[in-house]
DNA sequence: GTTTAGCACTCCGGGAGATGGAGTGCTAAA
DNA sequence: TTTAGCACTCCATCTCCCGGAGTGCTAAAC
């Protein structure tokens, strides 16, 4: 059977319809709503033959139809018109997006629940953490001879520092020494090698000197591996609770408490500014019947944040890509200027 | 009318059965709790009584009887047998909470999810920043001619440093000064000194060390601030979907938006380790059909943390506050022997 | 005076029909 | 190929009904 354009019109107009209503549509109501050019009985039997190709669903006999998820890949690839965003809504992104130099989570979870509000569905978020960071410079302030603090500079700019409380006596020309070994030695290198490197040294140093080498290192391998772990946060997830496919406690609370506590599974865009994932589409057993709407931006060099929304399959795609695509411009932005040049992470 | 020892046995029993239950509680079911000791009919009369006075409610005529928030609140002064943790939860507890030096925040977050997945109500916690934090320290550490690294001690020991681009090139001996500026005005300050201070200071110098001081300055002005605010972070929300209670999803959304956006309105304990708000003893709007309780304890000097739980009226006090006053003390414990001493926190 | 048994009464919750509306599928005609 | 017409299906809602749980009261027993 053919798919013609007339079918492809029925399918749009089902989808939209019932993205709004999350009522079934019935043939009567699509026919009014193409403009009366066809009667109901036509589009009855269009609809039958959608149904028959995969494209629709019927819940019961004498029902009206809705998408089925084939149905919502068509809509999206073909069917749906790009959205263009308001002057006035790109003006509020930006908005929500003006905030003071701050630790980089807060702002992350911060526009977390500026998409969640914007398109009323459950948002996450999440900077995607430079793999093999490595350190570039260290420095050892001196506090008193027991107390020092460490400063690292990483490979994209960002410091590190803390107060080390050390397990011996030292004196300044060791804490020189100490500097020099560690900016020839454990510069450049990713956390994973530190370890190695740092045991390879043993034999060649005193035992006090080891010590307080492998105190300094231990530090930067935990900092450079945390800034490599992903975080991922969710916002708004309370929003399902409006939505009518989610009146039954036990399917939000299923939801909810993958959001809170699976959130690493949610998807990442491998390529490409942004992925729509329908229903069964996605992998996670929780998202089956749900869809999820990612964008990604740039951060630094090669560090990409992601905005992502799920929603029930009957999410408004078109409102949702083009919000989500407003906040990664306006969060590529804010990254791109603020961070890099001037206000640079904070430590 | 008094309050004899047996009506406030009835009173323990139909408190705690309704905990247990969520349906009201019947004159017979309370004669067997009892022993058989006195018959249905002489418990009906007591429940009369109490109703009376205040203590108990009933949802209509011909149903068992629940307890008001006054009659939960004499179970909690009066009735409520004080719970001990088993070894085995004490055990679990140390071991939810052992967990590498990493960000406060995060270990704060961390903690909430563990006391919330501990009760199963939505919990809270939040380290209460110390007010008028000064800097104890400074050091620029010079990058290249338009970079340096400004490091920062605090009061509590904490260090915070970060990348400043300057506006101006900058050679070492200007460094040398502006640290010893640095040092000798602006440690020992609150944060909304400084301002006026480095304004003092404008005409005492050129005009580019005061370019370069007041960059630094905003950056120290930034961070006390940041550390002054208290931010409260909330946990396993979804657990009231659980509850009868919150089956309505109007109810449940009211309270987890409540959770979500309005957390900073969430009781703080004034004095003491503990505090119980029961339903209408909250000030809050959202928190009128709820329970809450709260636990403090020490982190530094005179920095105190909390961890709270939400529930309904209806919540098991006695086993809340037993885990909760665990939790204060793993985490009392935490900080009082990780933070100061050895791995301080960190930048 | 307090406790108990007995009994009529109230109220809720849930199940069984009954009803009507929305929508379909099919047939036959245009 | 499209349309009008019609019988049919299924769900949602409403009402009614009934049983169970629990009460309040009274009168007798302790």
């Amino acid at each position: 059977m053919e798919l013609t354009e007339r079918k492809k019109q029925i399918l749009k107009v089902v989808v939209e319809d019932y993205i709004h209503t999350a009522e079934p549509v019935g043939s009567k109501t699509i026919a009014a709503e193409m403009g009366g050019s066809v009667s109901s009985a036509t589009i009855r039997n269009e609809l039958a033959d959608l149904v028959e190709m995969g494209y629709l669903e019927q819940p019961h006999t004498s029902a009206g139809r809705i998408p089925s998820p084939k149905g919502y890949r068509l809509y999206v690839n073909e069917l749906m018109e790009r959205q263009k965003l308001t002057i006035a809504e790109t003006e509020r992104i930006n908005q929500a997006l003006q905030m003071k130099m701050e630790e980089l989570s807060r702002v992350i979870s911060q526009a977390g629940r500026a998409v969640s509000s914007f398109v009323n569905y459950p948002a996450y978020v999440a900077a995607v953490g430079k793999k093999n960071l490595c350190a570039s410079r260290f420095d050892l302030l001196s506090v008193d001879e027991y107390n020092c603090i460490v400063v690292m500079m990483m490979g994209d700019n960002r410091v590190k520092s803390q107060l080390l409380r050390l397990q011996l006596k030292v004196e300044a020309g060791q804490m020189a020494d100490l500097v020099e070994q560690l900016n020839r030695h454990f510069t450049a290198i990713p956390a994973d090698e530190m370890n190695r490197r740092l045991m390879e040294m043993a034999e060649e140093m005193s035992p006090q000197m080891f010590l307080l080498l492998s105190q300094t290192v231990s530090y930067a391998v935990d900092v450079l591996e945390e800034s490599g772990r992903r975080e991922i946060i969710t916002a708004g997830t309370n929003q399902i609770l409006k939505l009518p496919e989610f009146r039954d406690a036990d399917k939000a609370h299923e939801l909810m408490g993958f959001l809170a506590d699976d959130k690493e599974s949610l998807p990442v865009p491998d390529e490409g500014p942004m992925k729509i994932l329908i229903g069964p589409e996605n992998v996670s057993e929780a998202l089956q019947d749900t869809s999820v709407v990612v964008a990604s931006y740039d951060i630094g060099d090669d560090m990409r944040g992601l905005v992502g929304v799920v929603g029930p399959t009957r999410m408004d795609y078109a409102a949702v890509a083009a919000r989500l695509t407003g906040f990664a411009e306006g969060l590529s932005r804010l990254f791109g200027k603020e961070l890099p040049p001037k206000e640079d992470t904070q430590t």
